[in-house]
DNA sequence: GACCCACTACTCGGATAAGTGATGTCCGAGTAGGGTTGG
DNA sequence: CCAACCCTACTCGGACATCACTTATCCGAGTAGTGGGTC
């Protein structure tokens, strides 16, 4: 049970896009290497963000990457859901139909699995938890600890890797 | 990211044993033919929960798995890190060091990054959740569905896989 | 000089490999009981 | 008849394959800017 890397890594983009401050579109490879990640890997990593609605994408030439909503309306949940997919970590196979219960009626099965409900319930109060953090909320705490990092990233990028200039 | 079928297996094989209310040890064979499921891989996956203290085995003919304490003190966070290890699900790789952080002094990453705190509190909910379900309370709940379950396991085992007499 | 057009450079997107962990199987070490043999 | 011993049947435990999914890479479709040619 291990959650993917690929949420580390949207979850970074996202607070790096929005401290960036641009209005046209990042491309992946500014993005990584603000990050020291493989330019290839990451785009397959953020194309599930755009699927969900979090990111939008500019093809072409001058295209790239651009937060489609407010760091306020994206939860970690979000992220989450977006690169892990909707099903639940925890999935119940049903093996008390088998077996001992075979014979049962049909009717034995219509309560839900008491560990599966369980392990559900558990799992709700995770979601709960992540459904209630905003990636906003998530760049504050950052920003007490390192009020300069938006500058430092605008000043970074200046440096290392500006944009096109026309 | 999901949990191995092993968690699932596991819960259901201590409420099972704790059903067939036996005091001599029950061999993978029979608790496998409860649920249906290939004995020996059966038997791998309780093997985490003897190392974890919550069964005991005991080799040899005659031999088989007991549960080691009562299901009031197991919960299904034991349960579930016996199988899956105490490591977390969200595990931070620190990308925030490298690209545009890579220059900033050390004592910029004493703070633990802002992500992987919000990660963990929200995932250490769903551990608490976990902690604070039994599997006594499990049990409960799947009797309230059934009241007849403890009797049902009993006759199944007694009619189709009856222990050795001597 | 201005407009149109082909061409190049660069981007996302998905198709295609490589690696790692979960899933599944098999055999050896060890034990209990029973049968056999000797007293 | 009784006791000691060996032998068999059965069990857990870990070593050994197989498979799926995560991780990683590569190429094609498409777009914006650029340079040249033509009116």
């Amino acid at each position: 049970m291990r959650i993917s890397e690929g949420v580390e890594w949207a979850a970074h983009c996202c607070l790096l896009l929005d401290w960036m401050g641009v209005d046209e579109p990042v491309s992946t490879a500014r993005l990584a290497a603000g990050y020291g990640l493989p330019p290839a890997y990451l785009n397959k990593q953020l194309q599930p963000l755009v699927r969900a609605g979090i990111l939008t994408s500019t093809p072409g030439k001058r295209g790239g990457f651009r937060l489609a909503r407010s760091l306020e309306d994206i939860t970690l949940m979000d992220v989450l859901t977006a690169i892990e997919g909707p099903e639940e970590a925890f999935r119940c196979d049903e093996i008390r139909q088998n077996g001992v219960w075979a014979d049962l009626p049909e009717s034995a099965f219509r309560a839900p699995c008491a560990i599966d409900a369980a392990m559900r319930a558990a799992e709700l109060e995770w979601r709960r938890a992540l459904a209630a953090r905003t990636l906003a909320s998530v760049q504050t705490d950052a920003e007490l600890q390192a009020p300069y990092l938006r500058r430092q990233v605008q000043d970074w990028y200046a440096e290392h890797y500006p944009a096109h200039t026309p």
